[in-house]
DNA sequence: TTTTTAGTTCAAAAGTTATAGAACTGATCT
DNA sequence: AGATCAGTTCTATAACTTTTGAACTAAAAA
């Protein structure tokens, strides 16, 4: 149990900082990587805060910011003043939709800013232009995926 | 002019922000604004230091960063010392490369997640599975958009 | 050979973000 | 009504990042 503890453990700590890559903070990232290798799935408050010992409002606001990203999910029981949280199935889907957007926006702000350009460097706009061309590609495909993936969900 | 300047100078700030979205610090995303927008398309690091009353190294360490992450490239000329800077037209290459890495990274993570779970509950497994399928069609997707922009740039 | 140029490097300051701790809230239980 | 439970909220602190400032370097110019 000890070693089985620690392998979970230093699981968590390695998935965790990739999550991080994808914009959680440490706290979120290790609650997210909790969730996809423990048993039973559904996890309470007070469980994560004795398994990561740490504060409530550490835990509270990490629980907090991954519902309102639809990352987690909870549930309740009748009896039972608990909330239950659990994964959703929906983590990629919410990244690309947060990566698309963005892409969208820089799109908007830097064609916008060949709309400034003089026309005596045709160069930079050239460049730019192809950013353009090149976030269009992406975002046309994505946004298929997402069809795709929604219809899965 | 006064007034094109302050123009320029806002566009830099906002545009700059969205810069940080794709993981830039604040003054890499000016650069990069800057780059979009001004006029000649090449900048010496002098220069850069004058327009942002800046450090020489914030503006050298920034610089270095776009240099290695293929954001920015320059060129020199043989009677002149100074390196001119410019935009390569490869940003959302190089951004889509990093987000495929990543996706790649945590999808080899949450699947070796899976493999440790007990199968005394499958739903959370099957979750996970959906993750990673997901983040395959994107995976496949991506790499076909990757090759396809390569050919362009 | 000395000075200038075009940066780099490193320690410290400033700014930002994550987490902790403690007080608080609004239900429910006794 | 009072106590307990399941969190929330607010301030403080710790940790980390970004930017600065000043000293340094290597090549070229004087």
């Amino acid at each position: 149990m000890e070693l089985k503890d620690k392998k979970i453990r230093d699981t968590i700590e390695e998935t965790g900082k990739i999550f991080e890559k994808f914009g959680l903070t440490p706290m979120q990232g290790r609650i997210v990587a909790y969730f996809t290798i423990s048993d039973p799935p559904e996890k309470t408050f007070e469980e994560l805060v004795k398994f990561f010992v740490a504060s409530k409002s550490s835990i509270s606001n990490s629980l907090n910011w991954l519902l309102q990203n639809k990352i987690i999910d909870y549930k309740t029981f009748a009896s039972d003043r608990k909330r239950y949280f659990f994964i959703t199935d929906s983590f990629f889907y919410v990244y690309f939709k947060k990566v698309l957007e963005n892409v969208k926006e820089l799109k908007t702000y830097t064609y916008k800013a060949v709309t400034m350009r003089s026309p005596e460097y045709p160069g930079v706009s050239e460049k730019i232009l192809r950013w353009i061309e090149n976030a269009n590609v992406f975002e046309e495909s994505l946004e298929n995926i997402m069809i795709e993936i929604k219809n899965d969900n």
